[in-house]
DNA sequence: TTAATTTATAATTTAATTCTATTTAGTTAT
DNA sequence: ATAACTAAATAGAATTAAATTATAAATTAA
């Protein structure tokens, strides 16, 4: 088995079954590639293709397995070259990070500037999806980081800390009525249109239950995927807008008003992710602590190992 | 990189740094090993042994970093052997349980039993251990499954799910006077020399728990590392004994009494655990639901995928 | 049915690995 | 300090493996 044929055999998968297309992709002939993949299943005593003559039609439900496991290998055997990288001293490399648009936006450009400045020479990547894209991302190596809120403490091979904690806040065009009221309560807030987050982010879902606790209906009139988007229909008088505070800046959004709401709506954590087994470059613990200085390498490392030296019995 | 050049890594690294003593275990040539592995330091553009003139004296701290992920390569590159054996039907495979002594004599037996009649090709090794040697076997992979009590629970990179509970309970000679009083206490346990497990097995820190919870110092006046040896002592007349209540075996145990005492220590729950990214044979499902009913295949591939799909926001 | 596309095979070339023999350097014992 | 021994690196030859080109066979689409 080399490591030749399971890149063959994923670029063959990735390229929709395609030998030709994963020859061209990896700058080599089809024949090498054909060959090699025979070589991989005769070794392995499984077909791995299924070929319906001279095409290849699917993966064979073994092969489906395989695929899974030799994606694992290659990038295990990427790690190494990182390692090497970091102990190399380079500040050069690759770093991608998959978020939201919130954090995008709001929370990461003065980390970034401060992560640019110093290691000018690594190649940031910026992925945004939501949440379950993330948390794909993270799992299947393309990115090194997630960053979302609440969602990433779920998967069993990321390991996810919290980084820090913030509220939903209103924000009203300039003449809204709610601005002269003392205390707001969600019946209060419940009597407006309302224009938040889609489902699925930026802590939507426990804006729904806050409202379903209190038997408050809200009148959601539009969702969307970013607090941008919230806000310029805010701006257009469409009704009120619940976003994260971060993203409420009031030197910009001079056409909008904002309310504290901070009792009305659970706490938010926003956590950082990574796979568990993944190798981290320095620069990608360095990253962490700009973004959340409580995590330092030392803490991440700590969480990362458990407690696998304790045991009871 | 080759995956014949991180096989030569490690063997080296296992091989206590010697190039000819990996040489000789690979069935190589000395000096075919030693260019491979410039090879790939050349590639890495790392050194990753330190050498004094023409000997290998050590790792540098990048090697060891590199062997250590090389060693995982490796793990999950034989996983894909494992797969397409998995897949050929073909029964026949090595299976390696570590263990303890309490289950490897008194609840693995009937299980291997019926296990080794399903699959009698299947190479079955047990490693008997403590619990921290149990967690290192199934993580390095020298190790399919560890079964253990308790101690299993907190290592990150494993995956661990309860089995069965159990109780410990007494054995003294055949006229200890606490054969013919009524309901005992820590107290009264308190007042004979004891013989139990040594610290770290099968719940003993859960006795030295529920004793210094009643404020009661027993006087263990011997530690061992199994019921077997226990027992042998309380038939002596050296004391009582603590031990695991399914170590006690009626029909064996002629020259000793065994006494119920569930509610003096708290209950053990005996636990199963594999690496959470491994790959598990049809054999080792198999096996597991002999061992646990409940822990069918379904239930277990469920676990290790944790939460995975579902996200909050 | 024909043209286009795709994979497999064969033959050739190229490259890489491994082996044997040998050299060089380090370690140990006298 | 020297000799004897051991281990690793180097060189060159032999072997083996991989990639390439050309081509054949099979399938799909027109």
């Amino acid at each position: 088995m080399k490591l030749q044929q399971l890149r063959y055999l994923c670029e063959v998968a990735k390229q929709g079954l395609s030998i030709s297309d994963a020859a061209t992709a990896l700058h080599t002939s089809q024949p090498g590639v054909s060959k090699q993949i025979r070589l991989l299943e005769e070794e392995l005593g499984v077909e791995m293709l299924v070929r319906s003559g001279k095409r290849v039609v699917d993966l064979t439900e073994p092969g489906r397995a395989i695929v899974a496991v030799a994606e694992r290998v290659l990038r295990e055997a990427a790690n190494l070259k990182r390692v090497a990288e970091d102990f190399n001293q380079e500040d050069a490399g690759t770093f991608t990070i998959a978020t939201t648009h919130t954090q995008a936006r709001y929370s990461l450009p003065n980390v970034i500037k401060q992560f640019s400045e110093r290691y000018p020479k690594v190649k940031l990547t910026l992925h945004q999806g939501n949440p379950s894209q993330i948390a794909g991302e993270v799992m299947s190596g393309r990115a090194d980081l997630g960053i979302a809120t609440e969602s990433l403490s779920d998967v069993a091979e990321l390991m996810s800390l919290p980084c820090y904690e913030w509220h939903h806040c209103l924000v009203t065009p300039l003449d809204h009525p709610l601005l002269t009221q003392g205390s707001i309560s969600l019946f209060d807030v419940g009597r407006y249109p309302i224009i938040t987050y889609d489902t699925a982010f930026a802590g939507r879902s426990k804006i729904n239950r806050a409202f379903e606790q209190q038997g408050v209906t809200p009148n959601i009139i539009l969702s969307a995927l970013d607090a941008d988007v919230i806000k310029a229909y805010v701006a257009l008088g469409l009704g009120i807008g619940i976003v994260a505070k971060m993203a409420f800046e009031p030197a910009r959004d001079t056409g909008l008003r904002m309310i504290e709401i901070d009792d009305l709506f659970p706490l938010n954590t926003t956590r950082i992710a990574f796979r568990r087994d993944g190798y981290l470059r320095r620069y990608v613990y360095d990253f962490m602590e700009i973004f959340a200085p409580q995590l330092t390498r030392e803490t991440v490392e700590r969480s990362r190992r458990g407690a696998a030296d304790a045991y009871v019995i």
